[in-house]
DNA sequence: TGCCGAAATTGATCTGTATCAAGTTTTTTC
DNA sequence: GAAAAAACTTGATACAGATCAATTTCGGCA
């Protein structure tokens, strides 16, 4: 499936444009490639634009004394971005990294915002996007909460053990919080 | 304040409304009086309604092997009720319950899907207050990943003081991820 | 105002996970 | 395709914070 096709499809699947209204949509979308290792954003910039995955795996994580937290992940299908320094317009707390070389859409935040004015489909499409975002949030908010490093490993490998073919181990333990040692002692326990 | 001029203060603050679409918008909102130690939502009941806290303290949490971990607070101005139900209209996975009476308005979910599709000020207004509350959850989500039991204790004191006050230290100790005992060191500690 | 149950404090001990260190394997690069 | 770098594994030790237990203090209410 070609790659607009690919976003029509997932956009469509929360709100059915008129297709004039798509049309217009549609165009400020731009195709962007990068390599493994390079990155969307760093950290302290602003983010600018708003990400499609069409193929590829992207990481975020921040920085603290030195050491890298990964956030989450992105893949085919995801959005991606540093998307709460978008809404905010402010500097970003993360940076978004290639895990894989990616194929991407991007709409730039003036753009989006136009047309949120522009079509209510559009503003609908908005908020129930992030509604979406904000429910997968919460659960995950949870999930960290409420369990250990043990239980967050055993869930993770059972819910999404394609991830753990995906990403290396020492982002993803980092990820549910934990040593890379310990990632790999859970994981010979197994 | 009047309670209704309260929530229109509130929600001007994303979106002016137009006074015709005001008017209408504000007669679905009904005020609700709830007694210190009452719910307004159990853990596995579906969130009907979205919540403007007029007076009062209200606490969310879910509960792990027979204990209580407090997921968050919400007190004059906020919103609150298990948000993540409302928007997803599936059961919770925590109960909200008053730490002191409590002085609300509540819409009802359906009567806020049909502002949505009655007024664009509504779907933008939806739009914006989503990503808000987005907004806030990854500046928490971020917090709890990168900060120490003691770090956690220390921001939270120094940037929430009035916190201290108002809720039970057990209730915060568990919001921080960490026991009563700890938290009862940290502060003695101070 | 005084009583009772809940909440908070304090001390002693335990434990899951981090840290440090030394290999081994895999990936990148030239 | 060999050398260098990065990722992963494995073992030994350390420690932050949990757990358990015994008081003390506080808050609601008769």
């Amino acid at each position: 499936m070609d790659i607009y096709q690919a976003l029509r499809e997932n956009v469509f699947k929360l709100v059915a444009f008129e297709e004039e209204e798509w049309k217009d949509f549609i165009s400020y979308w731009r195709p962007v490639h990068i390599k493994k290792r390079e990155y969307i954003i760093k950290e302290g910039q602003t983010e600018k634009y708003f990400y499609f995955v069409y193929r590829g795996v992207l990481r975020g994580y921040t920085t603290k004394d030195g050491d890298e937290i990964s956030i989450g992940f992105t893949y085919d299908g995801d959005y991606s971005g540093a998307y709460d320094s978008f809404l905010a317009q402010q500097p970003s707390d993360f940076s978004m990294q290639a895990i894989t070389d990616c194929e991407l859409l991007r709409i730039s935040y003036t753009d989006l915002m136009a047309m949120f004015d522009k079509y209510k489909s559009a503003e609908r499409w908005g908020r129930i996007f992030n509604a979406n975002i904000l429910i997968g949030m919460a659960r995950r908010q949870l999930e960290v909460r409420s369990f250990s490093a043990e239980e967050r490993f055993e869930r993770l490998a059972t819910q999404s053990p394609h991830i753990l073919q995906l990403v290396p181990q020492k982002y993803l333990a980092s990820y549910l919080g934990m040593t890379p040692e310990t990632f790999s002692r859970l994981r010979k326990k197994r």
